[in-house]
DNA sequence: TAGATTGTTAATCGATTAACAATC
DNA sequence: TAGATTGTTAATCGATTAACAATC
């Protein structure tokens, strides 16, 4: 890996190349090419092969790449191979559905706690896990080694979450509270704010709509 | 409005222009700079402008903006008030998570129906809506004047859902399901893959530790 | 008028696309 | 060897940043 200057746009397309290869695995497919890899996903042969080699050479010239191998060698870039914990805060109906989302443990993930506030919500079992007290959230952060918390709180209580989780040791937040958070710059911090991709496609209808 | 090669970036900035400034509102701010705008998300004040001035002048020189006109200049942009009604597909943890997120309302879109397959789940109540059972699609998304679909079904019937909006003359599509799908040009197809986002997180708690 | 802040042009930076040599 | 496909360099394209004139 040489990795220097890698883009964000590159790294965004690397779990998609991961996915359609777990596919062509499925399928049997022993040996892909960027051309079919990149039919597959509406990306350019060019645009795959550029982004890979800013990891290394993956490939075999005149014979395409080795399915196996890619897969596991972009699971590696993407640190996928390394089985994070994760933890979810705020078990609403996103969080449930958060702690539920089966594409998790297909990526190596291990869901391994949950946390809220509502003593109707703690001691409940989600996706077999017991959601536990936020009180409990440094302790067990700690004894399950969790390296990923994922917020699905309310906005307004999302930067005391937060706080908490940095305070607890954690290495990354996933946010899905629509709120800029502060965090030190040593906690990775990805926002996932679902009024974005919706505000897109309300954008992009009416302009169809006015340009006919 | 101008409207001439508008990036994908800058539309993607507008719904947290637009958040913001709902919040500065609320807060009894009458006139915002684009340095306290900027302030609020981590976006420097010539973005904010440049991105502004891709539509129009929305603002007083020497003053700075007025937060209601913003905040309506903004939502005509994107297209919010048109209240576009929407469906969700796929009535399973995603989906009545994305029944009850109370942030569409908020943007101006009115959740009007509810679709599954599953007879145990037709007929429940989520979010204040009667699911209805999938071969209704059509009539119903005619009759409601629905405009989006979101589709939240497991990932190998996406496709055919995707198939059957079109066919019921649906305008834009919000699809979770980690697929590529083919839709006509004249659908506006936005694609909410989780699996990115937090292999972004998982990508760079491994490059944290390399480097350190 | 002086201070503040926008709107806009120019400069820089970064990402994608195209072309092709290397080589399996 | 001929055909296929990668890896890499160069060219193009697009987005961000910087600078500043316009003006409230």
């Amino acid at each position: 890996m040489k990795e220097q200057n890698i883009s964000r746009a590159t790294i965004d397309r690397l779990p998609l190349y991961f996915r359609t290869l777990r596919l062509a695995q499925d399928e049997g497919i022993d040996i892909i090419s960027s051309e079919t890899l990149g039919n597959r996903l509406n990306i350019t042969p060019e645009q795959i092969r550029k982004d890979l080699t800013s990891f290394g050479q993956f490939g075999k010239k005149g014979v395409g790449y080795y399915v196996n191998e890619l897969k596991r060698c972009i699971g590696d870039i993407l640190g996928l191979n390394n089985h994070w914990n994760i933890a979810v805060i705020g078990i609403g109906h996103l969080g449930e559905a958060l702690a539920n989302y089966q594409n998790f443990a297909s990526m190596g993930f291990n869901l391994v706690a949950l946390f809220d506030t509502d003593k109707e919500i703690i001691g409940r079992v989600v996706s077999h896990i017991r959601v536990s007290d936020m009180t409990d959230l440094k302790q067990i952060i700690e004894e399950k080694n969790i390296s990923i918390g994922v917020i699905a709180v309310p906005a307004q209580f999302a930067q005391a979450v937060a706080d908490q989780l940095v305070e607890a040791g954690i290495r990354g937040i996933w946010n899905f509270a629509p709120v800029k958070m502060d965090v030190p710059a040593s906690v990775q911090l990805v926002n996932e704010d679902l009024s974005v991709g919706l505000s897109r496609l309300s954008y992009f209808i009416s302009s169809a709509r006015d340009s006919q």
